[in-house]
DNA sequence: AGTGCGACCCGAACGC
DNA sequence: TGCGTTCGGGTCGCAC
């Protein structure tokens, strides 16, 4: 699933491919995750072109020039490319056609994605955008500034990281992943949360993601025909998807509990 | 305000 | 060509 480092990869890698070329047309074949007018999505993005593509936690930044087509993958939106005579497949739900015959094409399996178009003037004044906390490589991402964030929670630790407004673009993998490597167990209360556990979830956090963006850019590469981002990183995962496996640390066996409704993978011994 | 939970989706995994 | 049920996962919105 599309968390930072994927989404990343993707800006990355449409940055290269779509910039510049100008939108003749425009199909919407599951209205329901356009979040701004139909009408005008089609009206408005017609004619124009793409001149940036930016990106805030996980939310892709089309930049129109005067407006922002902005993008949630959630749990397993995808972009392709292609051209335009190929038959339109089953999950393809946005198509986006370009000048010089290619096609950008949204495909997403369980239709939870979504975008929004706005003018460009308002996109920062959007409330799903408005409320991101800091990213992990923001030098605003300080231990004072996570620990008075945690302080007064009950909820624990796991369900803090997920928390978008607190740290933004973290998912469920790498909020496993940064518990590991801090040593933290993921059931700890925001409250019992230390400013040296802070700190160890920072240079986790930047640690973890800077790898997992290497390996999206590498996968990227074995692509030819589509951006389908499917991601090396699971050979490096440490806890996540490996319960009853052994730790690559203590030997122990990975544990796997629910916490608030999310799958957590943790060390028992590791993490206490 | 903080917290909990169902809804949104549908393919995969599972039970029989 | 087996069929029905359960599960998962990011985010929103509603209930408490």
């Amino acid at each position: 699933m599309p968390e930072i480092a994927e989404v990343e990869t993707v800006r990355n890698t449409l940055k290269q491919r779509i910039l510049h070329k100008k939108i003749v047309n425009v199909e919407i074949l599951y209205p329901k995750m356009i979040e701004s007018d139909i009408k005008d999505f089609k009206n408005i993005l017609i004619g124009r072109e793409f001149i940036d593509i930016g990106r805030i936690g996980k939310w892709l930044i089309f930049d129109l020039n005067d407006y922002c087509l902005l993008s949630h993958l959630r749990m397993e939106g995808k972009y392709f490319l292609k051209n335009k005579d190929e038959k339109i497949e089953k999950h393809e739900h946005i198509i986006i056609t370009f000048n010089d015959g290619s096609d950008l094409r949204y495909h997403d399996t369980r239709k939870f994605g979504r975008m929004n178009l706005v003018k460009k003037e308002d996109y920062l004044n959007v409330e799903a955008i408005k409320k991101q906390g800091y990213e992990p490589f923001s030098e605003k991402l300080t231990p004072e500034y996570l620990l008075n964030k945690f302080k007064n929670k009950q909820l624990p630790i796991k369900t803090l990281l997920l928390d978008q407004t607190i740290i933004s673009g973290l998912g469920n993998i790498y909020a496993d992943e940064v518990l590991f490597a801090s040593r933290i167990n993921p059931l700890k209360k925001g409250s019992d949360i230390t400013k040296e556990d802070c700190a160890n979830i920072i240079e986790s956090s930047k640690k973890i993601i800077k790898k997992a963006i290497e390996m999206g850019g590498t996968t990227i590469k074995s692509y030819t025909s589509s951006l389908g981002v499917t991601g090396r990183f699971q050979a490096y995962l440490q806890v996540h998807k490996r319960e009853n496996e052994p730790c690559l640390v203590c030997g122990s066996l990975i544990k796997r509990i629910k916490v608030n409704g999310r799958s957590t993978y943790f060390c028992p011994k590791c993490q206490k």
